[in-house]
DNA sequence: CTAATATGCAACCTGTTGGTTGCGTTTTTG
DNA sequence: CAAAAACGCAACCAACAGGTTGCATATTAG
């Protein structure tokens, strides 16, 4: 018996609002292909400047996507693997809602 | 044998972009749970008026989400069957790429 | 030590967003 | 028909987002 129906679904919204650029997709794109990256090495191929990058990677922290890490004079991000795997559970859950929207559509629609 | 690797993934941006806002999130939780609404009737339980709400609902439709119905005086929306199928999609994809991501994480970091 | 790398920080700018108010229009309801 | 309901449209606004430029700082390579 669900309580409640539409619960923490409201706290995936900075989640979403994250991925929701194409610049910071190509990012997590990058990341996921690349393992830890320097922010220097996200920039090359983009046609924006560096500060901008990092700006991005600041916005994709902030939605607890990913992290950083100091080596030397460089700053290396990489994938968030908790965050993102809580990410992705978030995302099923839409879906099977989004699921049963359907079927009841379906269902209206066939009869 | 996957072409390009990150092909059509930056196309669900806008998709990302239009559910990357709590409103948003609530508006389509009530279409879910709900049918087929009017605006009076989503524009209800908020504290925001019913032209921000309009506003919200065609950013959704703009990204393929909802549709809108037009009933005597009244304008009802619903849910998008086919492109909300497609968006499932998109994210399952993400997601799979996420977890290839994941596991490579992992072993690197289990070694 | 010095030059080159890789960043950080902050100010600044423009276009977009989320919302509002005010008023006109179309349907219903009594 | 007149009042009420449900909207549409447009102007207007403050805040935020995405980007840039300029300059200072920390590491590393020679």
């Amino acid at each position: 018996m669900r309580k409640s129906g539409t619960p923490a679904l409201q706290k995936t919204a900075p989640v979403f609002a994250a991925l929701g650029d194409p610049t910071r997709l190509r990012l997590v794109a990058a990341l996921c292909a690349g393992g830890a990256l320097s922010i220097a090495q996200l920039t090359a191929g983009t046609a924006i400047t560096r500060q901008a990058v990092t700006k991005h990677l600041e916005v994709l922290a902030g939605a607890g996507l990913l992290h950083d890490i100091h080596r030397g004079r460089e700053r290396l991000w990489e994938l968030q693997p908790s965050r993102i795997d809580e990410a992705r559970r978030s995302l099923d859950a839409i879906a099977a809602q989004w699921d049963q929207a359907l079927q009841r559509l379906k269902a209206f629609v066939e009869t």
